[in-house]
DNA sequence: TTGAAAGCGCTAACAC
DNA sequence: GTGTTAGCGCTTTCAA
């Protein structure tokens, strides 16, 4: 095929070669050079009054959008953000996200998201492609203990920010999560005045710090007031449906069965609660149950589920803009520790007279 | 500062000057040109067994990584997948979400997530940030229905699934998504099989295509069974659930009020229900009722919602698999339209025996 | 089979 | 104030 030799002839919105128009072609149409056009674009370095209005008019009219890939190469750092976390349809993780977006769009800031389902393999290759793709900060919920894996950003200047678990690193991260044993003494503080005395812990991987300080703490508080969290009465499984589900039929199948059950997620609550109404009991008549994030997007739920309401969104949100005060800031070295206060809904399912 | 005169003292795994290893990083150590290295790296071109052995076990030792924003720039296309939807929150959203991952991942692909909250704004903000971020395709449940806002994308060649709403285009779109009409013609048929005669729905805004072809099908479907749906009884809201309980509301104050709701939206249906269980009122008992995506992470909501729910994993996978089969034969320009069966689920709240 | 070199679109010295 | 130019890290002709 024959190049048109008559160019000029074209007008200006006439058929482009191939994409988008793009710095140079504005510097050439304004007889300007490109450094000119970028610095107005940037809002960067001195352009006369006069030059700036005749090329953001020339962008108006062209509709130029600066190739953000290219930027981010030259910058060595994209303007992106990447979330890892288990589960986008829990709505602690749904939250988080729309906290971490919500800034980074007021940023100008895309957002990677990216579901682990608690496999520490897919988490471990998300961490790595993230890094590939030069993601100007990450906001994880790790499952995988092992720091080495964040390495590379700590070498790369790449602000990481753990909002749940935290790997067994020495100094070197950010946190942004809540008081984890005290929410969870608070609960155990509650069903203890509520009268019960059999009480049993659903909970996730040990190794995971945010179960050992749901546990531990739940421990504490019952301990306050002088009751012992057996051991046979911590269920460890996995953060999901299944586990509660599994444990909780087990203890029903015991002769002697809790009275209240505390469980460290939301999902491996609904599974117990399924195996307790499967039995034919009642909450909180027979059992009193409560859990963290409760999450009920329908509004429908009844009875009402006593929780530890973690401030997911705002999570998200400050997570999210620490990397840009970070990225603002890129002298301060410094890690943070945002710790929220944990905040205790009390509602039927937990409440003896009601 | 001075530079370090010796520099061949540091060992290959001392500190890094400036970030990670980089292909003439390993092209100086092995002593071969850049090229083979890159060549070895995709597995494009020849190279010699041996070459290659010792050019992968450097990669090995080293932990090299492409830059894949260096990659997306020379590609002119990034390994990325754009998701445009209403609400992360959603039981469909996510869901989609988690569909397009998985084949994304599967790709090496990330994804990118945007939430627009239904908000056209914020809807074009984020097509055009995902444009500029040279997004490998689009994926998207536009509320805008304006097409000119992704003229760029066809220009450049980028696919952009619609899920959901079509925006006013001739042909040049790809489709992947259920047919509405013939859902809500389903659920029409059984609350009139139920016995219903006064019917009513609730709906989102019209100029959306699914709005639309939901209502039509609901209409056509009483018209069926020689009911007539009265345009009072067409409720036309947000796809929120605030638009759902203020419209029941206003419908409860009537003389005669409908004894089946139709939501287009399951949040839509919630407020409803919420309207109604407010005026003490019962489901099924004294109204039936049914919507579009009924979702119940909780597995706990009782009564359980008659749905037509949407195959949303699919949805999400398949739009996000028809990206990925227009990139590797990029030459294929045809437009798809993949239509799936709708799937409707029957339960308590719409069935008169109990 | 391998290497040299030209960009991808942009920013930022540095010179004028 | 404005322009020239050297890269950012990689892929890909084109020669050798």
């Amino acid at each position: 095929m024959q190049r048109e030799p008559r160019a000029n002839v074209v007008p200006a919105m006439g058929r482009q070669e191939r994409g988008a128009v793009q710095l140079k072609d504005l510097a050439k149409q304004l007889n300007v050079s490109v450094s000119t056009v970028s610095r107005t674009v940037n809002g960067t370095g001195r352009v006369s009054a006069e030059t700036r209005k005749r090329i953001l008019a020339a962008i108006e009219r062209t509709g130029y959008r600066p190739n953000e890939i290219a930027r981010s190469l030259k910058r060595r750092s994209a303007r992106t953000l990447g979330v890892v976390l288990a589960d986008i349809s829990n709505g602690f993780c749904s939250k988080v996200i729309k906290g971490v977006e919500k800034v980074a769009s007021e940023n100008e800031y895309s957002v990677f998201v990216c579901n682990t389902d608690e496999d520490v393999g897919r988490e471990e290759d998300y961490v790595r492609l993230l890094l590939q793709n030069q993601v100007g900060g990450l906001v994880i919920a790790t499952v995988g203990a092992d720091s080495r894996l964040f390495q590379p950003y700590l070498d790369a200047g790449i602000p990481v920010v753990f909002i749940d678990n935290l790997p067994s690193m020495a100094d070197s991260y950010n946190l942004v999560a809540i008081d984890n044993v005290k929410a969870s003494r608070a609960i155990a503080q509650h069903l203890a005045d509520q009268g019960h005395r059999q009480i049993a812990m659903l909970t996730g991987p040990l190794h995971q710090s945010t179960a050992a300080e749901r546990t531990r703490g739940f421990r504490e508080g019952l301990a306050d007031s002088g009751i012992a969290l057996e051991d046979e009465w911590i269920g460890v499984g996995e953060f999901k449906r299944e586990s509660g589900y599994r444990i909780m039929r087990e203890w029903l199948e015991r002769e002697v069965c809790p009275t209240a059950v505390f469980a460290a997620s939301d999902f491996l609550l609904y599974g117990a609660i399924q195996a307790i109404y499967e039995k034919g009991l009642t909450i909180p008549g027979d059992i009193a149950v409560a859990c963290f994030d409760a999450s009920d997007e329908t509004g429908l739920l009844r009875p009402g589920i006593t929780s530890v309401v973690q401030p997911a969104f705002e999570i998200g949100a400050l997570a999210a803009d620490l990397i840009m005060r970070r990225e603002r800031n890129k002298e301060v070295k410094r890690f943070e520790k945002i710790v929220l206060e944990p905040n205790v809904v009390l509602r039927e399912s937990s409440l003896r007279q009601l």
